[in-house]
DNA sequence: TATAAACCTGAAGTAATATTGAGGTTGAGG
DNA sequence: CCTCAACCTCAATATTACTTCAGGTTTATA
């Protein structure tokens, strides 16, 4: 496990990755099986990585905290040449899209907050002006027109 | 399917509530299992739901959209009285919990844009002071010692 | 009353993201 | 050389949130 002098630019193996890049040996194996990281296998038929996997597992790690599916993590890094490292460009050009994906995310949960923010002050019981309620009520709208509305006097 | 005058205030069946609720009739059966909403049935065995469930679904989707597991929800629902719909007060705990939930999930993306924002700028492969890297760092230094950090050129 | 739409139950299937297990092989240290 | 940790593959299991299916019953309508 201790790096030994003249060692450093050794291939690492899945045991040496997980412990470096935080995720179980059964996930890389995982990963592998979808295509998001590559592996070399010595004589052995043991698993030898590139240290370029640790990047690699780094940007899909934040992708994830982004939000973004494995699916399409794995669509973005196949636009990745396979065997070298990620340059500040590629990085730059995935990073920009997940970006743009987590602003999306962003935006929608703050807009559903401040709806939250107006329903927890007026109750949310009464409001047929809701924004929450709003939704709903499209969905309604799709029967037999307006008259669905309920026009009872509260509680729905 | 559509109203007629008196039946406003009959209960409703399940394929009504899906229609106005804007979930699947299996989706409302499922809810029902996990505890969710509830039924009365009628004579011939199928499921008649007071309006109640209307507000009780919409706060689920809600909810849900928030990012709460249903699990966390049915907890939620479960500390409201079965039989009668939700009060103001009711539905303010609630919301509140759930706001609570949000605006830390909604904080902690924010932090993740800001770092994706430096990422991007500075192409987030030679930086050793990166702050989507020290999390990885972090992990690194488990091992035998901050040694294992890479001192190699760039690319680890 | 006959027929079709809607409903019922319980089991199985789906998708994403892994983890766990069984059964066997490889490799590094003493 | 021996042994044990680490590795291998493939299959099964787990979780969340549903949907689909099979086979049978009820209700609404013409």
């Amino acid at each position: 496990m201790t790096i030994k002098p003249g060692e450093r630019h050794r291939q690492l193996t899945v045991g040496e990755v997980a412990a470096r890049s935080g995720v179980a040996v059964s996930t890389l194996h995982f990963y592998e099986s979808k295509g998001l990281i590559h592996s070399e296998r010595n004589r052995g038929n043991q698993r030898r990585y590139s240290r370029e996997v640790l990047r690699r597992v780094a940007i899909i790690k934040v992708a994830q905290r982004t939000g973004i599916p494995l699916a399409s993590i794995a669509d973005a890094l196949s636009t990745l040449p396979q065997e070298r490292a990620p340059t500040s460009a590629d990085w730059r050009r995935l990073s920009a899209g997940w970006k743009a994906d987590l602003d999306d995310r962003i935006n929608k949960l703050i807009g559903l907050r401040d709806q939250l923010n107006c329903c927890i002050g007026c109750g949310c019981l009464s409001m047929q002006e809701c924004p929450l309620r709003n939704p709903w009520d499209e969905l309604s709208e799709q029967g037999p027109g307006p008259r669905l509305l309920d026009p009872s006097p509260a509680i729905d």
